[in-house]
DNA sequence: CTGAAAGCGCTAACAG
DNA sequence: CTGTTAGCGCTTTCAG
């Protein structure tokens, strides 16, 4: 039993081919009679159109491509699914990947998926501390027309590039203010791999927001490059051995933040009393976690819907102008801050 | 600037596409100096296999399809990761979707990806309450000899298949072992959506496992079908308001686990001094909720390799024997269970 | 309203 | 070792 072709449905009725192929396509040029008659054999011969046929003849793939950085970050089963409400019904695919934050890794992915055929991409690019990118190769899809929205992440002076991402200094800046109004003065921050766009720009905001409300730098508590994420239990170990533990930590990532929440209740130091903490990217478990965590939130999913919208009207029309949309968090206040002045 | 095809390196070496094309895939009839040579200007041009071509050409896709049953549950974060790590290396890529434990959903997305013929397909099928299923279309695959491999779900009696699952029941057996020994005999435990593999075998497994060990059941305390997950904080409170609460309650997935904590937590009620939990998919969360809970852990990751090589084995083997795979999940003791002995 | 024919990019069989 | 030719399944002219 062999996949049943166009060719089968015409054999089958006597026709042509390529009447077949009008008739299932609902183009003009097929009566109505014979029209229902195909797609009533094609229906019992359990006929399946062949959509790399017909990428090849028009390069309407229906499938778009999604560089995921890290497929285990939670942020994808909310992005994934915000992408895929907008794609279904518009009968598009997703074509999955996960870079690693492997340079190397996404341009395998990017030339795979241009070899099938997508029609545009969705992608957080990867920068390795080096400065190492993929840039190049996005400046050539850009240029060879192959329509690309960035996501979460992206590439600082490339406005030609669309892109939907969330405002990551305003955020922090949010929590510094919280903290601040808390009468916190000794905060810090423990940030993911180092030369990641959301990473930098999450560090940029604390300076910038520290230097506007009067907070000082501590260099010790700007903790960077933690990654992997376990890290960040020995990094705060090491702090609390020195006794140098600031009174509170802002997390700037999902991750990042249970390991802290683990590596704090190790080491017996009790939240909000001894240390307050603010996590990143809400989720049902820093409502359940012990003391419910005060958390900056990404809109995951509306970036996700927004997205892919944006792929979907640069595919219709590649010339329209860059769409740069920057989204706003927010703060969810819970219990994990212990307000000093009281 | 166009994508450049196997021609336009032909024509900038002056030779034919078919001895290019012989270059670049490295099979014998080409010498090595025109193969180097072919190669440099591929490079130059930017060119990427047009992979549609080939597959229509000879139907080797290089793709997969992932059926997933709900994009948004955990359970993906790492079995798309243990499938990944398994596709990547051998050059395989992932049409993913996203059936929302809808039957129609799943059959569009069934039909799309044999349209883009994906050389297998990974599918945690769904059965809805009523029995409906697309298990005929599966039927149909199978007979067109297009591989398929059921993870974590399966139809019974359909042992043509292969499969890669958890023993579902003997896990839920674990926990009831665990319980008993802990001197439970008022055991509750919390369903899914009705109809599923996975839950009808965890009530199965339930109700095997409390005639073995003696232990009394109670209807009240069956809590099926609550789904949306949402449910189970109605039903909890339902239990409480009646003063009839079990001792323990075992959560049957890990969402369900996390908006039982919840109930829980709004209710007041301590655990595990009022009441034992045993949650369901282990994950960081699981050891940071007050109090760290004790769980049924799948090995979710391992599935996911499983899954995928022995997809990628059927590929190879249409004709081999079916594989089926039973993975042992284990209890993950922590201090969610109250030993009522002591 | 319908059929014949060409061609999308690539590979493989067949010649040379 | 290299070129020519045909064809994968479909759409799209172009004829009729």
């Amino acid at each position: 039993m062999q996949k049943p072709t166009i060719k089968d449905i015409a054999k089958a009725l006597n026709i042509s081919p390529s009447t077949v192929s009008r008739a299932l396509s609902g183009k003009p040029g097929a009566s109505e009679e014979l029209r229902r008659k195909v797609i009533d054999t094609a229906q019992e011969l359990g006929y399946m159109k062949n959509l790399s046929a017909g990428t090849l003849k028009n390069s309407k793939s229906k499938i778009i491509g999604v560089i995921a950085f890290d497929i285990r970050n939670p942020f994808f089963l909310e992005f994934l699914k915000g992408v895929e409400d907008v794609l279904f019904p518009r009968e598009y695919k997703i074509l999955l990947s996960n870079v690693d934050e492997n340079v190397d890794k996404e341009k395998t992915y990017l030339n795979w998926m241009i070899g099938h055929g997508v029609e545009g991409i969705l992608a957080s690019p990867v920068t390795e501390k080096t400065g190492k990118s993929n840039l190049r190769l996005y400046q050539d899809f850009f240029k060879m027309g192959i329509p690309i929205v960035f996501y979460d992440r992206l590439f600082y002076n490339q406005d030609q590039f669309d892109h939907v991402i969330v405002d990551n200094q305003d955020v922090i800046i949010q929590a510094l203010i919280h903290l601040k109004e808390n009468g916190h003065e000794k905060i810090g921050i423990f940030l993911s791999k180092k030369g990641i766009f959301t990473i930098e720009e999450r560090l940029k905001g604390f300076l910038k927001g520290c230097k506007l409300l009067n907070i000082p730098v501590k260099k010790e508590w700007i903790c960077e490059d933690i990654y992997p994420h376990e890290k960040a239990i020995e990094v705060l170990n090491g702090l609390k051995r020195k006794n140098n533990l600031p009174t509170a930590i802002i997390a700037t990532n999902n991750n990042l933040t249970k390991y802290i929440v683990y590596a704090v209740k190790k080491n017996n130091i009790k939240i909000p009393e001894e240390l307050s903490l603010i996590g990143f990217d809400d989720s049902l478990e820093n409502e359940l976690i012990d003391p419910p965590l005060t958390t900056i939130k990404q809109p995951i999913l509306e970036e996700g819907k927004i997205a892919a919208t944006s792929l979907l009207s640069r595919i219709e029309d590649r010339y329209a102008r860059p769409m740069r949309v920057v989204l706003k968090g927010e703060l969810i206040e819970r219990k994990s801050v212990k307000n000093l002045k009281s």
